[in-house]
DNA sequence: TCAACACATTGATAAATGTCGATGTAACTA
DNA sequence: TAGTTACATCGACATTTATCAATGTGTTGA
């Protein structure tokens, strides 16, 4: 016997989370790539070492030594924020400054509610 | 010559996302396990799945399919979901029923801004 | 009691990921 | 021009992850 499947849409249901439209591929794969820059403990740590800051601007030589990963390390790390469009990049002179992109985080937080 | 360092704090600075305030290490862990439970494209669409369909339960029958995946690897993705407490199971007979977990999903939202 | 069904677990495998030492590259400085 | 500094890239390795076929487990219904 079927189970009693999925039930009728009730059309006054408001803002499920994790959006209630359909994603489409493309868009799936983009979000996963997005929340997988989140899913490091290590980068999650670099994020909030910016966003604690206070400033807009963290030098990358600032966040070797807090994230207790070696400086490839981190770079590494920071790069994939960067793909991920979570945090710009600005080389002035022979330091590296980042930032972090709030619409992007704002994006994803959206997906979330 | 060092770098002009981490500016000073901005004590007007309001609401920087990934939180102004500093995570401790359990809570980092635990963080990037919940965002490494979205970082997966299947995963993303047995959220967005359960989500769109208007219910608030769906059967575990009717994720199998629309996922594209076989009916183990669907198992292990919602084990994931539910060991991250996004996603909640509640066995009845024969089948399976998942519902999203709102308040962890809001939980995770707020992280990030 | 037993067959059928829904879902979980196991075992295996290929691919992706985090990490670091060594090395490369670009920019400043003397 | 040569040396130094900051960061990126490379190569290697161990660990984790996604996947499926095969099998196990518990529940229903005959």
């Amino acid at each position: 016997m079927a189970p009693r499947t999925t039930p009728s849409l009730d059309p006054i249901a408001c803002c499920p989370p994790v959006r209630a439209d359909v994603f489409d591929d493309a868009q799936t794969v983009l979000l996963a790539n997005s929340f997988g820059a989140l899913a490091d403990p290590v980068r999650l740590r670099l994020l909030n070492y910016i966003a604690a800051s206070g400033a807009d601007e963290v030098c990358a030589c600032d966040l070797v030594e807090p994230s207790g990963r070696s400086q490839p390390t981190v770079s590494h790390h920071m790069r994939i924020l960067v793909d991920a469009g979570l945090v710009e990049r600005d080389k002035r002179g022979l330091w590296v400054w980042y930032r972090l992109v709030p619409s992007r985080l704002d994006a994803l937080r959206s997906v979330l509610g």
